[in-house]
DNA sequence: GCGTGAAGGATTGTTCAACAATCCGTCAAT
DNA sequence: ATTGACGGATTGTTGAACAATCCTTCACGC
């Protein structure tokens, strides 16, 4: 091992370094609380209790509503305060309209790199985080744990956009993502909404290692039109119900 | 005009009003100064000069700088203070990456929209702002207002995005061509830079028009992959030079 | 000369307290 | 039922204070 490779091990541990802010881990704290849906949509956040049940000063608490508001997860309204952003069916349809855009464009991006390179298909260890998401959700699926399966579910997606090898594209599907968690708890049964897409994600992952990179592009487009008819209309149900 | 329309116009004027936060105009003061150029990626923004200079306090400047961290405007070290960003190559590389994935993916989700539709060619006010953009590059490059011509090549490519009719795609779109101008800055001539493109631009809108989306969207690819190397080469060598 | 380490000043991180501005619910009046 | 005024509660913003950290300088020893 040369000197440089210590060097660049060193380098990736510089994040958790930066992690010291205070601001940084209350976003931390919330942000779990709203994905895992112990805070729901609506809720209003208030600067003083919050503050005291954290021991964080208002000041502080406020820098960390700012960091989630630009994920998105709070919406902040002068003078009233922030709140836990409560997403409408047209957010859902326009969340769902980017990540075709993202996914898919990643894909096609991956296409074009290969062709480039006169490559067949793509690297095995390019799509180990695909495929790894993908048996994460069948193990999950098998023992009945149904969160498990949920979050591998959103791996296996993360893992498709992060095939277009870009810091912001990944940033992109990450906060995107979290938003969907919004949706995902206002709905009846997410466990069986997750579950249902199983063997596409293992079909998608099979068309990505044969190197048949537009089929797997076609069937991540139409696997996302269906989800986003299913979650709208469940969605608008239980909005309508309260 | 129905009742209802009236609501809906005053809806639109809804983010006019939460424009009174101090944070946020003073995030625009700065905003403004870094994407004109008049301050220097690099350059230190001292909280109590500035706060001193705006004539607000610490706390409140943080929450400006804060906005603009997640804007990517600023970046902000941990006990150091905050920086106006200094793109590395890499950056400007990957800003071409997304920017293929947004624009083309934009006229993409259009192509299949219309196909859907059963639509031959887009509407006129779909392409409205597309073709405005163009005219603004021609006539300010006419006068030779070069500055000018930046800016509505700016607003040409803002366009293109916003044919995917995706709130979010447009912001992201903003936040990246607000990266994109840090670059420019450091460059010795970006306006011949601008120049060279506008020719290509009103043949993308011509392809548009005609309702080639594909062709369309073909040379979006192609005008990105000759910018980003143009620029690549010019900003490894501004960098270079210090 | 050169790398080491300590002292000092400057800047940021965080908290606290205070006041102004604004919103929300209540209640009375028309 | 709508309007208008009042009062409590919450946020917006400020200023000051102290701890923690960084950067510079300078002296020291090899």
């Amino acid at each position: 091992m040369t000197t440089t490779d210590w060097l660049e091990e060193l380098r990736g541990e510089r994040p958790d370094l930066g992690r010291a802010s205070t601001a940084g881990r209350v976003a931390d704290v919330l942000r779990t609380r709203i994905t895992e849906g112990h805070l729901r949509p609506g809720t209003r956040l208030s600067e003083e209790d919050i503050g005291a049940a954290l021991g964080v000063s208002r000041n502080t608490l406020r820098e960390a509503f700012r960091l989630l508001g630009h994920e998105r997860l709070l919406v902040h309204e002068f003078n009233r305060g922030v709140f836990v952003r409560r997403l409408t069916v047209d957010d859902v349809r326009d969340l769902y309209q980017v990540r075709r855009i993202l996914e898919c464009g990643a894909v096609r991006r991956l296409a074009e790199r290969l062709a480039s390179a006169a490559a067949p298909s793509p690297t095995a260890d390019l799509l180990a985080p695909v495929g790894a998401a993908v048996e994460e959700g069948e193990s999950a699926a098998a023992q009945g744990a149904w969160v498990a399966v949920g979050t591998a579910n959103m791996n296996f997606h993360q893992a498709v956009a992060d095939l277009a090898q870009s810091p912001r594209v990944t940033e992109a599907m990450d906060h995107l993502l979290a938003e969907l968690r919004l949706v995902f708890h206002v709905m009846d049964a997410p466990q069986a909404f997750h579950a249902t897409y199983l063997p596409e994600n293992r079909a998608i992952l099979e068309l990505l290692e044969a190197g048949d990179l537009a089929a797997a592009e076609s069937a991540i487009a139409t696997y996302l039109d269906a989800a986003e008819a299913q979650l709208v209309e469940a969605y608008a149900a239980a909005a309508a119900r309260g």
